[in-house]
DNA sequence: AATGTATAGTAAACAAATTGTATATGTCAA
DNA sequence: TTGACATATACAATTTGTTTACTATACATT
């Protein structure tokens, strides 16, 4: 939904970049909260040049492929300045392991805490990497400018969501795994 | 994606019932992890039945349209099965609001507060209206049978997520809203 | 010499989701 | 009695996103 607004920002925020850079910048750092596929985000790179709101050099290179860095332009800037002035509505959520979980007796209970282990380790691992970006690039919170407050805080976003799904799978290991049916 | 299993579970857990019936349970319960348009639910009832997942019934009715009152089928059931044992990743988060607190130091900071505070303020009111349900659902858990267990997990999930953003919300306010920019 | 990995990008086909519109009917209040 | 609201379903257009596949080159490993 937000694909565009989302390169926008990343390319004012982190500097010009080419298609594949971007990608691993998804990869990478923002995919906490949003990811996005190469093909889309070549694709709305191109879209957001015929707009006009980026613009593209091509670097010739000898011993790699050409590529194309872009840019955001001043009308890009005001184009993205305008849309965070917009309400947004928090983003619709679709999540399979709820409606495992909901239907989570029609199997064998070592196979949901199975896929429930899985889960709070994939969310350990989540977690332990952002928290390694915190120490290495924030260190006194007291002192970071306003722009540096306002990364800090989508890191922050990131740490709470990972930490609370780390939370609930324990929760739930917990109370699947312990539970004695009454007479049977 | 999981949209069929979405719909199957719900058959299976709150029993048969209308499309229209379907759109009013995915808006009040299901609402904290998952999401569709009535246009969807219909069509997606049209393709269960056609695959034989699911059965209707037409009701008729004098003194409204007739309705289609769909049931999950074995057929349905085994398939559901089968797809809670499939490992499923975690779902790609889009989330419009990280986008905005990313590039938040383009705009004005009492614009940028204002929609903290409009989140803030929502996810307090979904908090309500979720932990209503839990004391009025569930009493005391340990008497739960599994079912309820499972069931009471994905409202656990839907308290934790809410909470999370509500705690999210309250540290950007007290960070933005308390920042003296230096030498300015 | 063959294989794997990283870089850098294009394109078509398909699936999913959103947006907009249409069609009925009944209830209730201003 | 007009209009808003709720019930109940469906079609069509468009946008958005995923899957699959393909073209190149270079460098490192086996």
């Amino acid at each position: 939904m937000a694909l565009p607004q989302a390169l926008l920002a990343s390319l004012l925020v982190d500097g010009p970049c080419s298609g594949y850079d971007m990608v691993k910048r998804f990869d990478e750092k923002i995919s906490c909260y949003w990811m996005a596929s190469h093909q889309q985000v070549y694709k709305t790179l191109r879209e957001l040049e015929n707009a006009g709101w980026v613009s593209s050099e091509t670097i010739t290179q000898t011993s790699r492929p050409n590529k194309n860095i872009y840019s955001i332009t001043s009308l890009g800037k005001e184009n993205l300045a305008h849309w965070v002035l917009t309400p947004s509505e928090p983003t619709t959520i679709r999540e399979d392991l709820m409606i495992k979980t909901q239907v989570g007796f029609l199997v064998p209970r070592p196979a949901i805490l199975d896929e429930l282990k899985r889960r709070h380790q994939i969310h350990l691992e989540n977690l332990a990497v952002i928290k390694t970006i915190e120490k290495e690039e924030f260190g006194d919170i007291k002192t970071l400018s306003l722009a540096e407050k306002f990364h800090y805080l989508t890191l922050r976003r990131g740490i709470r969501f990972e930490s609370d799904w780390v939370l609930w799978c324990e929760e739930a290991i917990e109370m699947i795994g312990t539970h004695q049916e009454k007479d049977e």
